[in-house]
RNA sequence: GUGAUUGUAGCUCAGCUGGUUAGAGCGCUGGUUUGUGGAUCCAGAGGUCGCCGGUUCGAACCCGGUCUUUCACCCCA
């Protein structure tokens, strides 16, 4: 016999993990369905070509592939081998499971193009793998919650995304957190204001550690990467800004006077403000990052990342707007924005503040505990008229000792017991004992179902 | 993928520089209570010391490999 085990990186989820769980779930859906989302599903596994090439090389790298069923080796040959695994991956798998849920959505979109009604708003909650190295909030499989809507480049969409997150986020009880904001326009305007046009990339990737490593280190890692020095001169004023949203923004203007892209996403930026002040919204939670970058390449209007302040988890929530997702399937043109939940780490992040609510009373309320035979049979002639009565009922299946059965309801947490003995059976009536109170009252079927309800 | 780190009873951990039958708390099982749980008391069960191999008279402890945990880098929810 072998103990079993878990691939790393996956967990098993219990009874009073997957209620925390649905708790988040469920808020989070219920928000999404408010602001007019749809929910869809799409398949654990898609055609490798349809994942391969969206996600840079790193990503590929950690696609995790399926072996062709049967003979998956047929078609591989000696020289084949020779060459490395590159040159037989094609002729061994050609599946994978889903990387994020924005491809495959991407997918759908095309593929239905001429079925759905642009703009088409949809969600969908569904786990994604990657073969990363699990970390704490880093997991090989876990749970996207995707809203996207595509077909408009209407920034009324970027505020509701903004409204969406503060929901959800209120619900949860979380207050100290902030919502990044910054428009990948006014990156690509960064670089072209201090010479380095068409950098924006390498630009993002060492400036997104400023937090963590300090100006001087991003200087260094920024020459490494090519960066002239007189750029970086240029740069400077940039770091050391201050945090009014109204000072950035006149300073961007200024600084990005040359860039009609850069200027275009200062804009945008005031236009998502404005809208959410139109809404009756204030600012609050939302912080104007000039220098939150973000990982995809695909993104070429808002980003977004939310973080929650106190906690060890990095980021519970990102997303942004890119202009032509679908392009790659054939579909150009398609403007689209959207986010994405971490749920896994929003437990984390809850759980490190101990910030679940009590238990809800979701579980079993009413337990029917019974001496002997003839107490057995009296309970389950009870069972339907509890249960029809809307109360969660059920019986102790063995016929063991009443303090079994007592121990049981303890260990469940099951409020009510209903002792089912020679005198309840002989009057038709029925003893409840409250198990936190520990009273105990004998009543007729009817006024027990009016106490336990 | 690179560099570290962890792994002893169901859980949280002891176990001194390698030396005989590996311990504690909690939990679990049974009893104290033959119509009653959560508190007390009594008794008991449970471990191939992650796995494989090596060094040694002798390994939980030393060495190598492997898996797993956690962390940094990379990247990301």
């Amino acid at each position: 016999m072998q103990k079993p085990s878990l691939p790393k990186g996956t967990r098993d989820f219990g009874p009073v993990q997957m209620a925390r769980r649905t708790y988040i779930l469920d808020t989070i859906k219920e928000t999404f369905q408010l602001f007019g989302y749809q929910q869809i599903e799409t398949p654990a596994m898609e055609n490798l070509s349809t994942l391969t090439g969206k996600y840079g090389d790193e990503g590929d790298q950690l696609l995790f592939k399926i072996l062709n069923s049967g003979d998956f080796s047929k078609d591989v040959s000696a020289a084949d081998l020779e060459k490395g695994s590159g040159a037989i991956l094609n002729k061994v798998s050609e599946k994978g499971l889903r990387y994020d849920l924005t491809v495959p959505f991407a997918r759908y979109v095309v593929m239905n193009r001429n079925e759905l009604t642009f703009p088409f708003k949809r969600y969908q909650i569904q786990p994604v793998w990657r073969a990363d190295r699990p970390q704490k909030g880093r997991y090989r499989e876990f749970y996207q919650c995707d809203a996207d809507v595509v077909g408009t480049d209407s920034l009324v969409c970027e505020a509701e995304i903004v409204l969406m997150i503060r929901r959800v986020f209120t619900k949860l009880g979380l207050k100290d957190y902030s919502i990044k904001l910054n428009n990948r326009k006014i990156l690509t305007g960064i670089a072209e204001a201090i010479g380095e046009a068409g950098k924006e990339g390498p630009l993002c990737v060492a400036i997104d550690k400023l937090d963590k490593i300090g100006w001087e280190k991003v200087k260094e890692e920024l020459l490494q990467r090519g960066f002239e020095e007189s750029s970086l001169d240029k740069l400077a004023p940039l770091v050391s800004l201050g945090s009014d949203f109204a000072e950035k923004i006149e300073f961007l203007k200024e600084f990005l006077k040359d860039s009609q892209t850069g200027l275009k996403g200062v804009e945008e930026l005031e236009q998502v403000f404005g809208i959410l002040s139109k809404m009756g919204e204030n600012l609050d939670n939302i912080d104007f990052d000039i220098m939150l970058a973000r990982g995809l390449s695909y993104y070429t209007g808002a980003i977004f990342e939310v973080k929650v302040h106190g906690v060890s988890i990095g980021s519970v929530s990102g997303g942004g707007r890119y202009d032509n997702l679908t392009g790659v399937f054939g579909l150009p043109g398609v403007s689209g924005v959207g986010f994405s939940f971490g749920v896994d780490r929003l437990y984390d992040v809850l759980d490190e503040l101990k910030a679940f609510p009590a238990e809800t009373h979701s579980g079993t309320r009413l337990l029917l505990t019974y001496f002997d035979q003839k107490g057995f049979e009296y309970a389950l002639s009870l069972l339907n008229l509890f249960r029809n009565a809307g109360i969660k009922t059920e019986i102790y299946p063995n016929q063991v000792k009443i303090q079994k059965q007592f121990e049981f309801a303890n260990k469940k947490e099951i409020p009510y017991v209903g002792i089912c003995g020679e005198e309840e059976i002989s009057t038709g009536k029925i003893s409840v004992k409250d198990m936190v109170s520990g009273e105990q009252v004998k009543l007729s079927i009817k006024e027990a179902i009016g106490k336990i309800l």
